[in-house]
DNA sequence: GTATGATACCTTGCCTAACAAGGTATGGTG
DNA sequence: CACCATACCTTGTTAGGCAAGGTATCATAC
């Protein structure tokens, strides 16, 4: 389901998903992926070259922690969570998508509704 | 009104926001630059340096045409209006975005909202 | 027994969009 | 005369997203 406009919508907010994602519960990258499949269903496929990436730089900016964790079969998994900065970002992050999201209203008329 | 978040948020944004200003009527750059700053109450503030060369790969693309209009005072105003083309990429568009916008709700739960 | 696909991690290198910072020109206001 | 707002533009940097590759484990199918 991966289409072209995926990329120019998605740029920029990969960051809010990941941080939105765990504010919930810890995750391994490869659920991350999953997740944001199921819930949007199948309109979002995030890259693993886009993800991978993400959250290493978070993570040296000291927004994750991670974790490895044997699982019952195959590989361990790496089990990211917030740190109390991370937590402080994500919620200063969604209140600027929330008045990216209002403000893209008010130029878009309904058609951002 | 430019923060540190703009740019990130607004990555891929800008072309959905000139091709919902022109669908309402013909508007020249720097209108665009102050209806998208006044509409958004200043959350938004397109940069010169954003806008420009955005609507001259849009001309090039055939999705905008541009108009020289003479103005009482100042100089000469370049207007762009939508092609025939610009129109149905601009229908396209809004419909991308609606679907983004409630695949990003559904991921981001009722921060999105 | 071996090929394939799902799971699960990762990196390198390219491309392009956004921006900062600069530039030109005109007219009005202090 | 200086300065600001209007109005157009370009160049160079940076950073994020992605394609394409790689490694390893386990289950299923053939």
């Amino acid at each position: 389901m991966v289409t072209a406009y995926d990329r120019e919508f998605l740029t920029g907010t990969v960051g809010v998903l990941i941080l939105s994602l765990l504010t919930e519960r810890a995750m391994y990258a490869y659920e991350m992926l999953q997740e944001a499949e199921r819930r949007s269903a199948g309109a979002f496929h995030l890259k693993e070259g886009t993800l991978y990436p993400a959250l290493h730089h978070m993570e040296r900016a000291g927004l994750l922690k991670a974790a490895w964790r044997e699982s019952d079969a195959g590989r361990p998994r790496k089990y990211y969570s917030l740190t109390a900065k991370g937590r402080r970002q994500a919620e200063s992050k969604r209140r600027q998508w929330k008045s990216i999201l209002s403000a893209m209203r008010a130029i878009l008329g309904d058609a951002g509704a």
